[in-house]
RNA sequence: GUGGGUGUAGCUCAGUUGGUUAGAGUACCAGAUUGUGAUUCUGGGUGUCGUGGGUUCAAAUCCCAUCAUCCACCCCA
């Protein structure tokens, strides 16, 4: 069929099963979140485009959505600044608004602009939505929410610990089997500077971050194509192939960039966190990967990844820790680490491996059959008195047939529908059907709201 | 941005070497049943074969273009 209507690629709509599974999943996050003294806060759709751009690499800037200016936005442009070459000339005179690319940034800017009203170490979680005109495929959309829990203003390594006792808790509730994973920029860079190439730690780094997914052989393909030696190489093999538990990997760690200031430094760090976490009850794997790199370039410290083990989706929460991002926007001194849980993907592994439980349905408890304008008088007195009852209950709007309120009441999944007749009212004793076994039994309007709350 | 797959009923799909009126399951609607859903029985097709063009006596089928969608790469949640 001709697609007349219907909505952007990669965005979605909701149906009210699916919200009820999604919200589910936010409660979920969002207790934890609570439960850790987090605060919730929100900040707009659209960012100041100058927010927004540069923060997220070359490819980031592309992926922005922009959003053109009110009014006349041509009129800054010049006929002769048409051209492939001006685009990004044009581009900042026809917008100067953004949709946000994430939550992180627009965070960095919330906390330098109300600095003063802030209390530090500022806890926070944040879940909206976020944009990226990406191409859509499994698992990537083109809007999607995130949740982000973060604290700034503290250098403290139990801030990571947390998020990982927080990210293990997540998951614990939701019944996800994950592996986290852990490096520290520092390690990287304390990797770049011993097989001496510091200046091309972010080649190195993307190119180390595809370990898992093409293989030791293919990464040292990409490297030498983007210029590193046999030699680097060479160096770069023993850790890429650290091998054995966490306290395994940390001593070849040390001796192979230990002499490193920046290696030694982050080695320091990753035996904290680790020393500290394992003396925790926490049930999720927890790996220290030297090889996990993360596409933000802003991270100084910490680095968090978190895969499902039962389903390849790629990762559904990450994070790590960003020692000057409110420093663009002119605060310094003021360390923030925190990750992200990616919603949808959360959902999809659910969805998946058949997570959600049969009982997030909230739908109504009873439904009142309509009988007509005599019987409505009365039926309305009953609704009354059993949603004050702290029951769920809904009369059936029109007087319809009663094989098609039956049928409402099914497939609304409605587990009790009450028939309010002439007779019922006069007797006082109406007519209860058990829509699943199909029995029925006459009940005063106090043994229903009885049986509604025994069964819950 | 690069490469590949798929577009037929609301949904999942079948449709032969091009050949008469395009088909199944499911969903939906009506009735069996004017106080009973799901189950059962009976009846009903609701379609711009994604769109535009071309080849042909004849196109859902072959060719070209285009759009949509999915998948992979880059990158990422």
């Amino acid at each position: 069929m001709a697609q007349i209507i219907g909505i952007p690629k990669g965005t979605r709509d909701f149906n009210p099963d699916q919200m009820i599974k999604r919200n589910f999943l936010f409660d979920t996050i969002k207790t934890v979140f609570q439960q850790y003294g987090y605060l919730p806060i929100e900040t707009p759709a659209m960012e100041n485009l100058s927010t927004l751009m540069g923060k997220y690499g070359e490819e980031g800037d592309k992926l922005l959505f922009k959003v053109l200016n009110s009014g006349n936005y041509l009129s800054k442009v010049k006929p002769d600044m048409i051209g492939e070459e001006s685009l990004g000339k044009i581009t900042t005179q026809i917008s100067e608004k953004g949709l946000r690319y994430d939550l992180t940034v627009p965070f960095a800017r919330f906390v330098v602009q109300h600095r003063n009203d802030l209390t530090f170490p500022f806890k926070r979680y944040q879940i909206q939505p976020v944009w990226r005109a990406d191409k859509p495929q499994k698992g990537r959309y083109r809007e999607f929410f995130q949740c982000d829990v973060d604290v700034i203003g503290s250098h403290s390594l139990l801030n990571e610990v947390e998020l990982v006792r927080m990210i293990d808790d997540v998951f614990k509730q939701l019944n996800i089997e994950i592996v986290v994973k852990l490096n520290n920029r520092k390690i990287l860079s304390g990797i770049a500077q011993t097989i001496d190439q510091p200046e091309m730690l972010t080649d190195l780094t993307t190119a180390m971050d595809k370990l898992d997914k093409i293989g030791s052989e293919k990464v040292y393909e990409e490297l030498i194509q983007k210029g590193f030696s046999r030699e680097n190489i060479k160096q770069l093999e023993p850790i890429m192939n650290l091998g054995g538990d966490n306290q395994n990997k940390l001593d070849l760690l040390q001796q192979l960039i230990g002499h490193t200031a920046d290696g030694s430094l982050g080695i320091t760090e990753m035996k904290t966190v680790l020393q500290h976490l394992s003396s925790l009850n926490i049930k999720a794997k927890v790996e220290l990967d030297q090889s996990l790199a993360r596409g933000l370039n802003y991270y100084t410290g910490a680095i968090i990844e978190v895969k499902s083990k039962d389903a390849a989706i790629g990762s559904i929460c990450g994070g790590g820790r960003y020692d000057d991002l409110t420093s663009i926007f002119g605060l310094s001194g003021m360390s923030g680490v925190g990750v992200s849980f990616g919603a949808d993907r959360i959902y999809d592994v659910m969805e998946e491996l058949d997570l959600f439980p049969e009982n997030v349905h909230h739908s109504t408890q009873v439904l009142l059959v309509n009988f007509g304008e005599e019987e409505v008088k009365h039926s309305l007195l009953l609704l009354e008195i059993i949603q004050q009852a702290g029951i769920r209950a809904e009369l059936y709007p029109d007087s319809d047939k009663l094989k098609k309120q039956m049928k409402y009441a099914d497939q609304k999944g409605i587990p009790l529908v009450l028939l309010v007749g002439e007779e019922e009212i006069k007797s006082g004793s109406y007519n209860l059907k058990h829509m699943k076994t199909g029995l029925q039994e006459n009940v005063t309007i106090e043994q229903l709201i009885k049986i509604i709350n025994i069964s819950l």
